[in-house]
RNA sequence: GUGGUCGUAGCUCAAUGGUAGAGCUCCAGAUUGUGAUUCUGGUUGUUGCGGGUUCGAGCCCCGUCGAUCACCCCA
């Protein structure tokens, strides 16, 4: 038994969840790239006073928030966004706009671990900035969409949940809401589906409202409302509108956001939201004391309930497990079958890395059986068998199990050659 | 931060308060130049940790750490 363990709400990559981890990370690399942005990077640490700032006092119960040797407070990042908001205003000028930006790494949270949830995730932010149109808000829905796709994640899957505040906030101000009950307002109708009807109906009562007319006004927000008819008419011509459904509950907590807000959730397994995010117009001016006044949107995806969904949805598994071959697998194996032969061996591994073929071999003297073993287990495509024949050379097929005697000096374009080639034959004999 | 359940080998799990086990994995051999299967042998535990009750604790009690579930929160 270990000594030592991951400290509480922490994990440990081993090579197949690092594997894994890296497939995630490319792929949300790559279509953010296709989408047009630009990668980016913040620091892990912030002061915890740029957080406040951004959310009130109270959120430091959920910070990981510290003294450092300086006597400085701060803190492990929670989220990108403030630190996003403070780069792209310290330095806008030097940015043409609309900025598109995304990022990939990881955030902290001070909070009770349990499945979806853990105080280390890393997340994926996507964020336009200086862009006030609906044209941004539907190409982060787009961008959202496309990644979910690109994970294997059908619209059997997932669904975007989208609402827009505004909608809330023109209900507050016709029914004579006083605005500071709004903040309060948005933590009701976010928990309305999980509160018991009597508890909402009492909370509203308080602010002068009742869970009927709230119902019934949700009731009448649709596809059909103006507030969404821009985004819908841009998402129609994509041809993803069908991704999105119309959600008023949807309000993403008490933070930011101003305008059109969504979420992304799975389908199938009650899983936690996926993906999240919104227009947050005033965060710039916020983080910049007034200096610099930014319209921005950008959503927020996390590895750990994208990790569980991929899981859980066999359509997702193609990609993984090619995924995995490559990453953990070579192509070529070098049988060793006399060790009077290892130079030339040694020469011809050297001589397909530097192609770019991935090569192993056995570090010391094996039985030829064990080598061949080792070749399978690393899913390679070829063995390259050097023994008592050399200077001809034993190619062999793993695939097919067919094999050829060709002279050493041809093996390396052998190879390369034969790998450009799709693989045949029966994948288990 | 609050409450419930759980914690035994690398993994999945057994063991009436009475000598800590099985399967899988891993390593080696059967097999001296060809991958599977099979067979044989082998490594691994202060039963999460620390106290207590008892002639005797993996088992009962308390604490603590961790996992998990529900709150909370979800920026």
């Amino acid at each position: 038994m270990a000594t030592f363990r991951t400290v509480k709400g922490f994990r440990d990559f081993f090579p197949e969840d690092c594997a894994l981890r890296n497939y995630i990370f490319d792929t949300w690399r790559q279509v953010a790239r296709r989408y047009g942005f630009v990668e980016y990077e913040g620091p892990l640490v912030e002061s915890t006073d740029l957080y406040k700032k951004k959310s009130g006092d109270e959120i430091t119960a959920q910070l990981f928030c510290f003294e450092d040797k300086g006597g400085r407070d701060i803190s492990l990042r929670p989220e990108v966004t403030p630190s996003l908001a403070r780069m792209a205003t310290a330095r806008h000028r030097d940015y043409k706009k609309p900025m598109k930006w995304f990022q990939i790494g990881p955030c902290f949270r001070y909070e009770e671990p349990q499945e979806g949830r853990s105080r280390e995730f890393i997340q994926f932010n996507a964020d336009i900035l200086g862009d006030a149109s609906q044209g941004s808000d539907a190409e982060l829905v787009a961008l959202a969409v496309d990644v979910m796709l690109a994970f294997g994640i059908q619209s059997e899957d997932f669904v975007i949940r989208l609402s827009n505040r505004q909608v809330w906030t023109h209900y507050l101000e016709d029914r004579k809401v006083p605005q500071e009950h709004w903040t309060a307002f948005l933590a009701i109708i976010d928990k309305i589906e999980r509160a018991k009807p009597e508890d909402t109906a009492e909370k509203l009562g308080k602010i002068g409202l009742t869970l009927e007319d709230v119902r019934s006004f949700m009731a009448s927000v649709d596809g059909n409302h103006p507030i969404f008819a821009a985004l819908r008419a841009d998402l129609e011509a994509r041809g993803l509108w069908r991704y999105v459904r119309i959600d008023a509950t949807i309000v993403r907590g008490l933070a930011y956001y101003t305008g059109m807000v969504f979420e992304v959730f799975d389908l199938k397994h009650g899983l936690r939201a996926v993906a999240g995010g919104g227009r947050y117009d005033k965060l710039c001016a916020l983080i910049s004391d007034s200096s610099v006044d930014m319209p921005s949107a950008g959503f927020a995806m996390g590895d750990v309930v994208l990790g569980i969904l991929l899981s859980k949805t066999p359509g997702a598994q193609v990609g993984i497990t090619d995924y995995l071959n490559t990453q953990m697998g070579v192509e070529a194996y070098v049988v060793v079958a006399d060790e009077a032969q290892r130079a030339p061996a040694l020469a011809a591994v050297q001589a397909l890395r530097a192609a770019g073929v991935r090569v192993d071999f056995s570090l010391n003297a094996q039985k030829v059986g064990k080598q061949f073993q080792a070749a399978e287990n690393l899913k390679a495509r070829f063995a390259l068998v050097y023994g008592a024949e050399y200077p001809q050379v034993q190619m062999k097929n793993l695939v097919s199990r067919e094999q050829q005697l060709l002279p050493a000096e041809q093996i390396i374009h052998a190879v390369t050659e034969a790998l450009k080639l799709p693989v045949t034959g029966p994948l288990i004999a």
